[in-house]
RNA sequence: CGGGAUGUAGCGCAGCGGUAGCGCACUUGCUUUGGGAGCAAGGGGUCGUUGGUUCAAAUCCAAUCAUCCCGACCA
């Protein structure tokens, strides 16, 4: 291609939006463009790109089993209706009405729509296991679109969904997916760090991401620094152990309420006391329409709100309001504690005064690590008092205790239980899970066993941002003259730099740029009326793997130069030479 | 949704009571021509929108919309 057909759309300029290496640079490289908030255009170039990763994507999903399909974008509310996600979902999902009122979704994610599809043409269980898959946009009104591709509203996906008779062949289809992604994201040249994950509300067990090791990731992982265990998790995910609690003494004295006055925070009640903030029990109050969610953990860490929404089974929460806790603890907000509370877990409690007396369930819950120990500090649930010697099993008992804490760098590995955990940023590109039977339950899909009985199957379900892994390698590739492109992602394998002058020169470059195309060598010919630097510092920042550069000195020499555009190195090559160069023979 | 900021030419920005400016880009001409050319001449903005204050508003006030940043969602 010739850039007087296909033009660049290069800036000098950064756009002022742009916070990340990949949004700068794609933007000035003119590979996409903002539209509105989270909406992005691609430009020739970043549609070309885009295709080959589709490409690479589709033809990993063949190779590993797949079935392509396509479903509409728009899908209908009943069938989100059934599933109970409706609801659910929030304000994330976008909702529109048709001219008779009925209600829809700009689909988010296809779980509804590809069970409803499987249950109109599965019968038997001869037809299973299928893995159907689609690639095509989705729609999530994101509470804050950020970075470019990597966090959009309109975004290019692929979802596959996959349908078992038993557990042993979705383990089979995931092993097989754990592969194809393994096989897709080398092929698009990006380093990925597969993790363990929480599967959020899509529901289900099993679960890996893969992750896009990145500063700028909204993910935080924790890895194991023994690499012969080699755990690697999210931190939504992992396991919180530390020894750092069972080490203490057991301290005993009789429990006692004592004046903290406007002291609320464990910092300053510590101050007071001098004692440390591990040995305070924090309290952390959530609500949501039905329930009031009290959690208590140690006071020197952060409660994990995944863990905490799993477990109470919540999706719409929020911080408990101070009505709400002073209905629970009877205090201002800032001294609640589990001893002395006027409820317990699964009471109903008056969130308004009568006579609306709108009752919410108290949930209580009790991490792990509070269990055996004494010579604790709680709130007293009594404004401006605190308890100390609080031990548990005597002055309040934890029955059943959870994990609720973010694990951080130091903490314990949860798989080998020796060695110490680092953190890490990421930034997910892939999620593959296992989902169960949540969706094909709910939406009756059933198909016959062997003894002509019914069956409901269980359901696998795979994802890929497109877009994502596109703005992932850049944020992989790239340097401060622009991107740098793996050969199977770039737009084209050769930038040519045309300086020629006088028919002599042109006819040159012609040919060299028909040559390089009859051995199947992708070209871009920049025969533009500029001048060289433009077209070099162009040539960088679109970042082609192949700089080809040719003008008078060629003619003089017979030598045609080449640059690598990752490492920068020249060569001086006969057009036989260059040829076996860009092909890589 | 809470906290912060910004909307002025295609892009990036200045101007912050007296009627619109800079760099890049664009158009034309001449020169130049292997690393973002020089000179000259041009074109382009109801200053996000609406309302108010004022003799006078891009500038002050209010509302509204949009965009971005910091926190809770996800491929």
């Amino acid at each position: 291609m010739r850039a007087s057909q296909l033009p660049l759309f290069t800036s000098k300029n950064d756009p002022s939006d742009a916070q990340v290496a990949s949004h700068r640079l794609l933007a000035r490289a003119g590979y996409i463009r903002k539209q509105g908030s989270g909406l992005y255009i691609y430009l020739p170039f970043g549609d070309m790109v885009h295709r080959k990763i589709v490409e690479i994507v589709r033809e990993e999903m063949n190779r590993f089993g797949g079935v392509e399909v396509s479903l509409p974008v728009i899908t209908p509310a009943e069938l989100w209706q059934e599933s109970g996600r409706w609801d659910i979902m929030g304000k994330e999902m976008m909702r529109m009405h048709d001219r008779h009122e009925v209600g829809y979704a700009l689909g988010p994610t296809h779980e509804e729509a590809m069970t409803d599809l499987a249950r109109s043409f599965l019968q038997s269980y001869k037809q299973l296991p299928i893995n159907l898959y689609q690639i095509g946009k989705k729609y999530r009104d994101e509470i804050r679109p950020r970075y470019g591709l990597i966090r959009c509203r309109e975004f290019t996906m692929k979802d596959a969904y996959s349908f078992h008779a038993d557990d042993a062949s979705l383990d089979a289809t995931y092993q097989k997916m754990r592969e194809a992604y393994r096989a897709i994201f080398e092929r698009c040249g990006l380093k990925t760090i597969p993790v363990e994950a929480d599967s959020g509300n899509m529901g289900g067990s099993g679960s890996e991401e893969f992750m896009v090791a990145s500063q700028i990731g909204e993910e935080t992982l924790l890895l194991c620094s023994d690499e012969a265990c080699g755990y690697r998790s999210n931190q939504e995910k992992t396991e919180f152990i530390s020894a750092n609690y069972g080490l203490q003494p057991i301290v005993s004295g009789a429990i006692e309420d004592f004046d903290t006055g406007e002291l609320k925070t464990i910092e300053e009640v510590a101050q007071l006391t001098g004692g440390a903030p591990r040995d305070f029990i924090k309290a952390v109050i959530y609500e949501d329409a039905a329930k009031i969610i009290v959690c208590f953990i140690p006071g020197d860490r952060e409660l994990s709100e995944v863990k905490m929404k799993n477990l109470a089974g919540v999706n719409d929460y929020w911080l408990a309001s101070e009505e709400t806790i002073k209905a629970v603890t009877g205090a201002e907000p800032g001294y609640a504690g589990p001893v002395d509370l006027k409820y317990k877990d699964g009471d109903a409690v008056s969130v308004t005064a009568p006579p609306t007396g709108h009752k919410k369930t108290l949930r209580i819950f009790f991490d792990n690590h509070l269990k055996g120990r004494s010579g604790l500090i709680a709130g007293a649930n009594r404004t401006h008092f605190h308890k100390k010697n609080v031990a548990e099993g005597r002055d309040f008992t934890i029955t059943e205790a959870h994990d609720l804490i973010n694990a951080h760098a130091g903490d314990i590995c949860p798989q080998c239980k020796k060695a110490e955990l680092t953190e890490t940023r990421g930034i997910e590109v892939g999620h593959i899970f296992k989902l169960g039977k949540k969706y094909s339950e709910k939406m009756k899909l059933t198909v016959l066993d062997p003894n002509g009985k019914p069956l409901t199957p269980t359901m696998g379900c795979y994802g890929i941002g497109v877009g994502r892994t596109m703005a992932t390698a850049i944020e992989q590739n790239h340097d401060e003259r622009g991107l740098v492109w793996h050969k199977n992602l770039s737009p084209f394998l050769v930038y040519l730099v045309s300086l020629a002058k006088g028919d002599a020169e042109t006819a040159f470059v012609d040919k060299l740029y028909a040559t390089l195309q009859a051995h199947g060598i992708s070209v871009y010919l920049d025969d533009r009326d500029e001048r060289a630097g433009v077209k070099f510092n162009d040539a960088e920042l679109v970042g082609f793997p192949f700089i080809v550069t040719v003008g008078k000195k060629t003619l003089e020499s017979g030598k045609i130069e080449l640059k690598l555009r990752r490492s920068g190195e020249k060569f001086e090559l006969s057009e036989s030479e260059l040829i076996a160069k860009l092909r890589g023979d």
